[in-house]
DNA sequence: GAGAATTACGCGCGGCGTAACCATC
DNA sequence: GATGGTTACGCCGCGCGTAATTCTC
């Protein structure tokens, strides 16, 4: 029997529709329906009827479900077993200063990794992908990047320049006349960030503090000190839980730039990788 | 995990070799040799070790088989739910009338195909590649056919023209001087089988009785009733039984067909191609 | 018309077989 | 040299996504 469709269908049955099933396997909507048909038609039985515009399981397909809850429950078993006697050499993965600490905080120290061992490399974007090309790391997460033209990768996030500050600081939209009503926080001379501030408004800008890196800024941001620019991705957290929120300026331009996994055929790259996803998905929300 | 890999390996070990269990898993040993090497790669194990010029399995192998023996025990009751509760059509299939009587007799009250509900069509060839073309039937047991040329078909014996007697009756080596000490058993005049002798030696072969059908034929030799030229797919249980022997004689030459599977695309068509080829397999031993 | 499922279709990867090679007896 | 396992390679079909269509509220 197709224990892959059998899985797929059991898994679908824990969320209330196909559509929402699929976002949350990371399948498409039409596979799903095509796993549940396979089965069906193997056995010629019915598993799921229509209600209404969504389906519900018959009571063979109740009866099923049961059934599959002891034969996933071994599989699930028999995995811990595997995994808990590997001796996997770590996944080396490589990432940009940009990425690294949210790579940190919010996917090396997920528990999905658990099971995956992680030796991380950091390194601008020139030298991580030399790393990736030598073999020397089997995964890389970059911006578009063309030395890496005719390699394997997969589109994770867009990462966007937002101006972010605390949620009692300003409004949500400003306008270019209420601009000096604000001040701004200065990241260093020279950092993309800062230079991209300078490029867009030569003056007119108010620049309450000067910081060194990132962090500082956002805990001056925290504190009120003012409205911070800085990439969606690093902010994200901040603004989930309310730490701060994202400001809207009139006429600013769009700076974006989409990140993907780069990767080297290795087996484990394809848990990796769905490792990733799931969680860029929980931190988009 | 994947559960396709684990199945094969799982079943693998029940045979003494790799090469044995490719055998009766009907699946390349390369291919297997896969299977366990996709395991042990995407957790990082070792399930077997060298043996000598065998494989053996690991302590943590023999653990694994231990646990896989709850899954598929669980999987193949889900399996029989699935069966039982089938409301199958039935497979409806095609055979001349030369395959038939060893399809009725070895094929379909075969236990394998309990669980398929079978409609069987004898026809000659050409009426029968003509249902399977219209979709009346699903699958069809022909020779080479010129009308189903771009058909899917799958190749499962070659039927050849062979001698057979009583294993007491004669020698099993008869030279073309010791023809005249034996007696042969004559089909109907036009018969396939009796054009076949008659054109090979039209003088000097003692016909000792004349019947109307294969069976009668069958009948007659197994009474020490004389030699009988016959399909070897047709006197193949005999011979294993030992009711009958095959005898080979002197400068006969080799009349053979090769007989093929052709098909139309049908869920249960896969599993009809397995059972039909271990029997296939039982029956050539 | 919005949301859900189904059908149609084309692409790429993975599973498989064949063949050649290596290792053990 | 015979038997069993491994590596290399190429083909085909299946699994998947995208897009268009149908169905329900």
């Amino acid at each position: 029997m197709n224990l892959h469709s059998l899985r797929y269908f059991y898994e679908a049955t824990k969320y209330s529709s196909l559509t929402e099933a699929s976002h949350y396997l990371h399948i498409s909507q039409p596979a799903l329906t095509k796993h549940i048909k396979n089965l069906e038609e193997e056995y010629g039985v019915r598993l799921v009827e229509k209600n209404g515009r969504l389906l519900s399981l018959t009571d063979l397909g109740e009866e099923l479900i049961k059934e599959c809850d002891f034969l996933f429950q071994q599989s699930e078993k028999i995995e811990q077993l595997l995994k808990q006697k590997s001796s996997h050499i770590p996944l080396k993965v490589g990432v940009t200063q940009l990425n690294s600490e949210e790579f940190i905080k919010h996917i090396l120290v997920n528990d999905k990794f658990k099971d995956i061992q992680i030796e991380l490399t950091t390194d601008n974007t020139q030298k991580i992908s030399q790393l990736l090309i030598n073999h020397f790391i089997d995964v890389a997460l970059l911006p578009d990047t063309p030395t890496l033209v005719d390699f394997k990768r997969e589109k994770i996030f867009s990462d966007k320049l937002i101006f972010v500050a605390h949620p009692d600081y300003c409004k949500s939209n400003i306008s270019l006349k209420e601009l000096d009503s604000y001040s701004f926080i200065k990241r260093e001379d020279g950092s993309f960030i800062q230079d991209t501030l300078d490029n867009w408004q030569t003056d007119g800008l108010y620049f309450s503090n000067q910081v060194a890196t990132h962090n500082e800024a956002l805990l001056l941001a925290q504190y009120k000190n003012g409205i911070y620019l800085c990439s969606s991705m690093q902010a994200q957290t901040m603004i989930k839980s309310n730490k701060l929120k994202k400001v809207t300026i009139e006429s600013f331009p769009v700076f974006s730039r989409d990140f993907y996994l780069y990767f080297n055929k290795n087996k484990q790259v394809k848990y990796f990788k769905r490792y990733v996803k799931e969680i860029i998905d929980e931190i988009k929300h």
